[in-house]
DNA sequence: CGCTTTTGACCAGCGC
DNA sequence: GCGCTGGTCAAAAGCG
């Protein structure tokens, strides 16, 4: 499978860090992003782990018992595009099983899927979606955005005040993508920039900024579930201003600045 | 028929 | 130097 991926360790951290080289073949840290996503009580009820669903197709290559923890984490290629080496880790706290730490590396060597696509909550996952190359998606996903970035904050507000109580089944998918709405990421995400940038607030706005380009979707729904209602507004209001902070970030995202911008460096 | 997921094995880095 | 753990690969099975 892998086509693109070279065999073992050669394309993906050698490429991206060339300083690293074959001294740093896998272990050692690669650009990081540690998100942290509260997935609901159901988010364990989702397929295996519940699969991260981005604008960006993944697909699962690997999952193994990481020790000190109850459940698996679960490895995820970037199926977007064949040659992309974005990669991430899904693992859920084993503090809290409602919690799912996703962890990025490597960088899309890709523009970015249509944003508005996961907003009209098409499938978590496009067969291989239309452009198979590297081209670049349609200018459109820019267009769409505002379209998208009002949507979103109603639905989200739906289901906040909806799910807050229950919301079983059926909403189980739906919720989930819900939390990963692209612009529902108020400071409030969780971002928890693990134990490195921990301590670094500069680093973890940095990472911030980095998710806002990198992952347009990344934003998860705040963990803090019990948002007391002034909050709610204020989280709310400024989901409305999301709009242009996602069509900024769909920019950013356009200019691949992301192979560039290294937000965390675990030393 | 093609793609994704699952599972086991292998490889390599890191700590002791 | 050895053992452990994490990360990736590869083959098989399942699903759409």
């Amino acid at each position: 499978m892998d086509d693109s991926v070279s065999p073992k360790l050669a394309s993906d951290d050698s490429e991206l860090n060339p300083t690293d080289t074959q001294a740093s073949k896998r272990r050692k840290v690669v650009e990081k992003i540690v998100v942290t996503v509260k997935v609901g009580e159901n988010g364990g009820k989702l397929k295996s782990e519940g699969p991260p669903s981005d604008l960006w197709s993944w697909r699962k290559y690997g999952q193994k018992p990481i020790k000190g923890s109850p459940y698996p984490r679960g490895y995820y290629r970037c199926s977007t595009s064949k040659g992309c080496s974005a990669k991430k880790q899904v693992e859920r706290c084993k503090t809290d099983a409602s919690m799912l730490i996703i962890t990025y590396t490597s960088s899309h060597n890709h523009p970015g899927p249509d944003l508005h696509c996961a907003d009209l909550k098409q499938s978590p996952k496009e067969p291989q979606t239309t452009h198979s190359d590297d081209d670049k998606p349609p200018t459109t996903t820019l267009k769409q955005l505002p379209e998208v970035s009002e949507k979103e904050p109603e639905e989200v507000k739906k289901e906040q005040n909806k799910t807050s109580s229950t919301d079983e089944d059926a909403s189980e998918e739906q919720h989930f993508h819900y939390l990963q709405s692209p612009l529902s990421f108020p400071q409030n995400n969780i971002i928890s920039q693990e134990d490195p940038f921990n301590g670094n607030l500069e680093k973890t706005h940095d990472t911030l900024e980095f998710l806002l380009d990198e992952e347009p979707l990344s934003c998860l729904h705040i963990t803090t579930s019990s948002i007391p209602k002034s909050e709610e507004n204020d989280f709310f209001d400024e989901l409305e201003e999301l709009p242009i902070s996602s069509a900024f970030t769909s920019l950013m995202m356009r200019s691949k600045f992301w192979d560039e911008g290294i937000p965390v460096v675990p030393s």
